[in-house]
RNA sequence: GACCCGUUAGCUCAGUCGGUAGAGCAACUCCCUUUUAAGGAGUGGGCCCUAGGUUCGAAUCCUAGACGGGUCACCA
């Protein structure tokens, strides 16, 4: 049992001695005292009295918080307490809190962890830090398990993502990385409904994975008797309902991927996907110029922000380089390379990396830029007009049939969002389906579309012209805030199951089962029971077989 | 999926050549009424990740596995 250690009986009983002394542990109807961020702000005169003694006694205030330091001192101790704002340092003695009260209660225990109210005037100590005097200190929530060392806190990567509220209580930092988090997506929405987009909800299981090359996870109906997939992508429920009439929208919410874990992927991650009828992804380029200025400006950000060993300079416009010219003039591939297949393949091979033979160009000016391109975007960059081949959901060029009308957002090496004109023509996009279906075939590919059809009939009744895009919210979210793992921007992030926490399966008998320890002998050879009494366990065994 | 690294007290970490477990903080018992990682004296606390193996003897060496981190692959 995860309470089975001496620190923790130890903390219960304290809880259990408050008890006795009539005092609850756990109390109802506490509220929250005076933030600690306002206690500095309003007695901040208290530092400036003339006077021997700083103090305003007349005042009476009450804070509340978890105790995260005691120092004690005989008759006196000193405890700093932290509210969502922060620190505030309590002072509390013998003399102050009622009769018994220190030496029995407040002394005794009360220990770090613990959420308590403290009530009294504010005053400054020796060393010049606004302090309250406690006449009042109650216990608000009593802690059973021990924090964490105060000095090196918590910095086990492991607990730390398990245990995300514990990483919370030790680590202030990760707190304000959420709170920029939130901060980010509510500026987000506000963006687009500003603009005039309309936020929906769309299915999170769909019947057929779409709108994205991706494994998904796959689950069960029972009741309908279907398996459903859990979406890989929003984006053919939201072009439905552009169809249906709705010229502007967006859906902030998850994604899941059945594929691997690594600094950039979790199973499930959040993105923004929005639709714009009537414009274009030209318009989408300056629209998400927009958004990040917005952003920053809402945030008070400057316009270069360090990210690891990286200067990135958000100053709009961002750059615009059309794909086959970035492999070029990025990349440094050979002109007549980037243009043709089977140089591309060789190319590829020549500098360690493997390629199916099969692919077409447009899958190996992907793979060239994968190489070669991607990691060297640092500064915000669109790269723009990608092969069709590539593009299952694009409009195609009026001017080149084999490129498409579509950008990628690239900072710090790593893709962040992808937008273009969305293919509205029914037959077309029956014949993509199609392709990226023999594609399965041809390559194996696992990720490539399945055929949507009723996603074909609705364009079928003809969607305006539209551009739509998506955006990475968990990576924005890491190159605002400087993490370099997506863990770090997600609460509580994909892990395996932890062995700890599940219960430890009993010895049992091997013939018939039974776990009564007292009943069993160990195997002569070998691992594993038996039972002791031979003739109740064939009776149990037979019982059993019924 | 491959490789590398890690896993020792509640936390942060030592642990030599293979000889049977250590520190600081935390806890417990004392002293201490303005401390700042408070200080002082004392005490208790271990499935050394798990299972095998080598050995007279394993935290330490070997093999397999679990979990985590990293690199690569996959994944846009």
């Amino acid at each position: 049992m995860i309470f089975d250690n001496q620190y923790i009986q130890e903390r219960i009983s304290k809880a259990e001695r408050l008890r006795e002394e009539g005092i609850n542990p756990y109390p109802a109807n506490i509220t929250k005292g005076m933030p600690s961020s306002e206690f500095f702000k309003h007695f901040a005169y208290v530092k400036e009295l003339d006077a021997d003694e700083k103090k305003d006694e007349a005042q009476t205030v009450t804070l509340t918080g978890r105790i995260k330091f005691i120092r004690i001192m005989g008759k006196a101790a000193f405890a700093k307490i932290e509210d969502s704002d922060g620190l505030v340092q309590i002072y509390y003695n013998r003399d102050d809190l009622p009769e018994g009260y220190y030496n029995n209660i407040a002394k005794k225990l009360f220990e770090v962890g613990d959420i308590v109210e403290a009530t009294g005037y504010p005053f400054v100590t020796q060393t010049g830090e606004l302090t309250l005097h406690c006449k009042d200190l109650k216990i608000v929530s009593k802690a059973i398990m021990p924090l964490p060392e105060k000095f090196h806190g918590l910095t086990d990567q492991e607990i730390r993502y398990r245990q995300r509220y514990l990483d919370m209580i030790m680590n202030p930092e990760v707190k304000e990385t959420f709170v920029m988090r939130s901060k980010i997506v509510s500026l987000i929405r506000r963006f687009f409904e500003d603009h005039g987009f309309l936020e929906v909800e769309t299915p999170m299981m769909h019947p057929i994975p779409g709108g994205a090359n991706a494994k998904p996870f796959i689950t069960h109906h029972n009741a309908l008797g279907v398996d459903r997939y859990l979406r890989i992508a929003p984006e053919l429920y939201l072009k439905r309902l552009t169809v249906g009439g709705m010229e502007a929208v967006f859906e902030i919410n998850r994604n899941f991927r059945n594929e691997g874990m690594d600094q950039t992927h979790n199973p499930e991650f959040t993105s923004i996907e929005f639709y714009w009828a009537y414009h274009n992804y030209h318009d989408l380029m300056k629209l998400t110029e927009d958004l990040f200025d917005y952003i920053f400006t809402e945030l008070q950000l400057p316009k270069t922000l360090t990210y690891g060993d990286m200067e990135i300079d958000f100053t709009t416009p961002f750059a615009k380089v059309p794909f086959v010219e970035a492999l070029t003039t990025i990349g440094g591939v050979p002109a007549e390379v980037a243009a043709d297949r089977e140089k591309g393949i060789a190319y590829l091979k020549e500098n360690g990396v493997e390629v199916n033979d099969n692919l077409t160009l447009g899958y190996v000016q992907a793979e060239l830029f994968d190489e070669f391109v991607e990691g060297k975007l640092i500064n915000p960059t669109f790269i723009t007009d990608y092969p069709i081949d590539i593009s299952p959901l694009s409009r195609r060029s009026d001017e080149n049939p084999e490129i498409a009308e579509r950008f990628e957002l690239f900072m710090a090496g790593k893709e962040i969002a992808n937008g273009f004109n969305e293919l509205n023509d029914p037959l077309d996009q029956f014949e993509r389906f199609k392709a990226q279906a023999d594609a399965k075939e041809a390559t194996g590919d696992e990720e490539a579309m399945h055929m949507d059809l009723d996603f074909v009939r609705a364009l079928g009744h003809g969607m305006t012209p539209t551009a739509g895009e998506g955006i990475g919210i968990d990576r924005l979210v890491m190159m605002l805030t400087n993490n370099h793992s997506i863990r770090d921007v997600i609460l509580f992030p994909a892990m395996k199951p932890e062995a700890a926490l599940e219960e430890k399966p009993k010895n049992a008998c091997k013939k018939c089962g039974n776990t009564n320890e007292e009943e069993l002998k160990p195997a002569k050879k070998g691992k594993g029971y038996f039972c002791i009494d031979a003739a109740a366990c064939a009776k149990r065994a037979k019982e059993n077989k019924k």
